[in-house]
DNA sequence: TCTGGGGTCCTAGGACCC
DNA sequence: TCTGGGGTCCTAGGACCC
């Protein structure tokens, strides 16, 4: 059996755990620059504020209703997902962290009552380790988890239900939508709606090898998991096959240089997660957008790489490949909204050797690795900008705003609560 | 005025190999 | 006049997830 283990409207959850007032208040939290609402608490969304929508077009609403707002604060909820995933992670040896706020556990026991049971406990345990509510589905696979947690979180009090038999999952994907099963999406399910197709029940009767044909065979498999045939193993850790790093500025930027400083940043971020996770890359890609809901210009989004002489880790390497693509890409009059940087070649770091045709020999690499070591032990000891390279900027005036910023309740020495 | 960021997997088609 | 069969690797784009 499967177990799906979500945390119940996350962001928001982790907000509330520092600031009790707000359990029964409507809460939203927003997407960097204070965008897109992207979690809302159940009051939020019985005010009907919906998913993804754009703040500015609610802000009058929200405040009407006394809507709390934040602005996303992705080292508190970083840190409040570590603290779930370890409790799972102590407890249960078969655990896959699915995302910030899921997890899919795994158990060779069929005694579902012994599951339910435990799932409770852990339910219990979660809440009171670090205040965050959870909702726990079963399943004999990962889809029909999926779907038992999904109406778990919905209509179960306990929060928690197990779907062992098909006799109980067939009056449940009788009535949810196509769009509530994992792994169908909007273009599916019109296209689903199109062939005659209305219900989940309906796709798990659709003969697969027809799916496969007008579809894929991701879909195909999702009917056999519908069925209780398991396509989906439980992934361990796995690494990263990409980094990417990318913001939309404050507002669009026509000045080159404050372009190469932002690249130059997200480019360093992009190189402190390669190190953290050992590897290098040859290669870097740099891209430039321009501002996608524009009137009066053309959208156009444009993306070059850059080789490096061999594999690195080296940030500084990094900045200068992002200023020689930037430059190849900006055009004067242009405005842009958004800068980005992808590594998608990673290499572990023990496949790093040196190379006879250049002058970089492996003292010199020594040097770089240690260099950046000591960059990233000082800024991970004292705080996050403590060193950093003057391509980064020092204004910054281009950087998102985040008005409604909570503290950093658990990571921050400063933001620590006082207890009087 | 104001519209997020970070991932995965799959497929088709081009370019190349023998 | 007639022009094979079997591969690999890479990239772009689509669809999906949170």
């Amino acid at each position: 059996m499967f177990m799906l283990v979500d945390c119940n409207n996350f962001y928001v959850s982790c907000e509330r755990v520092f600031n009790p007032k707000l359990q029964d208040r409507p809460v939203i939290v927003l997407s960097n620059n204070d965008g897109c609402v992207i979690a809302r608490s159940n009051q939020a969304k019985k005010l009907g504020i919906a998913m993804g929508i754009p703040y500015f077009k609610v802000a009058k609403f929200c405040q009407a209703k006394k809507v709390a707002v934040f602005s996303s604060n992705y080292m508190l909820y970083g840190d409040m997902s570590r603290r779930v995933m370890d409790i799972l992670q102590s407890e249960i040896e078969h655990v896959e962290i699915y995302s910030i706020d899921e997890a899919f556990l795994y158990f060779s026991s069929k005694n579902i009552a012994d599951l339910i049971t435990q799932a409770k406990r852990l339910r219990q345990k979660i809440l009171q380790w670090t205040g965050l509510p959870t909702s726990i589905g079963l399943g004999p696979t990962k889809t029909l988890a999926k779907v038992a947690n999904n109406v778990a979180k919905k209509e179960i009090k306990e929060g928690v239900l197990a779907l062992s038999e098909s006799n109980e999952w067939r009056p449940i994907l009788e009535r949810l939508a196509l769009s509530d099963i994992w792994g169908v999406g909007p273009r599916s399910m019109k296209k689903l709606l199109e062939l005659g197709i209305k219900t989940p029940w309906a796709l798990a009767q659709a003969p697969p090898s027809f799916i496969r044909k007008r579809f894929s065979v991701t879909l195909e498999r999702t009917i056999y998991e519908l069925k209780g045939t398991p396509c989906f193993q439980l992934d361990s850790i796995q690494p990263n096959k990409q980094i990417m790093v990318s913001r939309a500025f404050r507002k669009p930027i026509t000045n080159l240089q404050e372009i190469i400083e932002a690249g130059c940043c997200y480019a360093t971020q992009a190189f402190e997660k390669l190190r953290q996770q050992n590897f290098v890359t040859p290669r870097i890609q740099v891209f430039l957008t321009t501002h996608p809901f524009s009137l009066n210009a053309e959208f156009s989004s444009k993306i070059i790489s850059y080789i490096f002489q061999m594999p690195t880790q080296d940030s500084r390497l990094a900045c200068k490949a992002t200023r020689i693509c930037l430059e190849k890409m900006f055009k004067t009059g242009e405005s842009y909204k958004k800068v980005g940087i992808m590594l998608t070649e990673l290499l572990d770091i023990t496949q790093q050797t040196e190379d006879i045709f250049t002058n970089i020999d492996g003292s010199e690499m020594a040097k770089s690795n240690a260099l950046m070591t000591v960059m990233d032990h000082i800024n991970h000891k004292m705080d996050k900008n403590m060193v950093f390279f003057a391509a980064q900027g020092i204004q910054r005036s281009w950087q998102g705003c985040q008005q409604w910023r909570s503290p950093c309740y658990t990571t921050r020495w400063e933001d620590l609560m006082l207890v009087y």
